[in-house]
DNA sequence: ATTGTATTTTACCAAGTACTTAATTAACCG
DNA sequence: CGGTTAATTAAGTACTTGGTAAAATACAAT
């Protein structure tokens, strides 16, 4: 079963090499060497981490020579903003509720 | 090694059962066999749902009698909004690009 | 053609996920 | 008390993840 685009990304977010190597390629396209070698892990390891994030269209590969330069892809992240934004009015919500107002009565028992 | 906030986060988020369960969540606090009816699953896959969505602090859950309500706690997604919102600038970037504009020279190899 | 550099693929493994059914706890109600 | 409802825990299984080492591929340079 292919999981859906908004899993696939959130998915690839969830790991922390994930968002590093993004943070990365903010500030540039490179190598995947380059990209490797913040971390302490073999090649292979950041390959696959580059699969995922390029299958959740968060980044995308080129040819030059030997090198597979990466570079970061946006529009995903576009939509994250988006889904994360309709939320937006629970967190607002609760620091207005700091400066004292009524909280609403639950009623989900009644059907 | 715990996961850091972020990405239990995200993990969360990486499911559509949890993304369904906060959508639910959204209008109302609700009991876990309430939560469980639009799922074909047994209530102790969505028990475990509603495990990984507290432990990352998206829901609270209270007590009432034999019921369990749980509440719908918005403050990690402002932190995804805060870390997306960094991004920003390349999906809108990639707009302005389609009206015609310099593209900037690759220059990872240089060192 | 051989050697070197960059990267991916393959095969493997340990640990984690995502469910299941069955048993258990907790609280209500007669 | 004993029965019912709500929810969690336990135990088991199938699948996925995140890493490894070693082999294979692709291209460049000599």
């Amino acid at each position: 079963m292919p999981p859906d685009q908004s899993s696939a990304t959130f998915s690839a977010l969830a790991d922390p090499t994930g968002r590093a190597i993004l943070a990365r390629l903010a500030s540039g396209e490179t190598s995947v060497t380059e990209l490797a070698k913040p971390f302490d892990m073999t090649m292979p390891a950041i390959s696959k981490h580059l699969k995922v994030l390029e299958r959740a269209g968060l980044i995308s590969r080129g040819r030059e020579a030997q090198w597979r330069p990466c570079r970061l892809e946006a529009g995903p992240l576009k939509d994250v903003l988006d889904w994360v934004e309709y939320y937006r009015r629970f967190w607002e919500q609760l620091a207005r509720r700091i400066s004292g107002e009524s909280c609403g009565v639950t009623t989900w028992r009644n059907q």
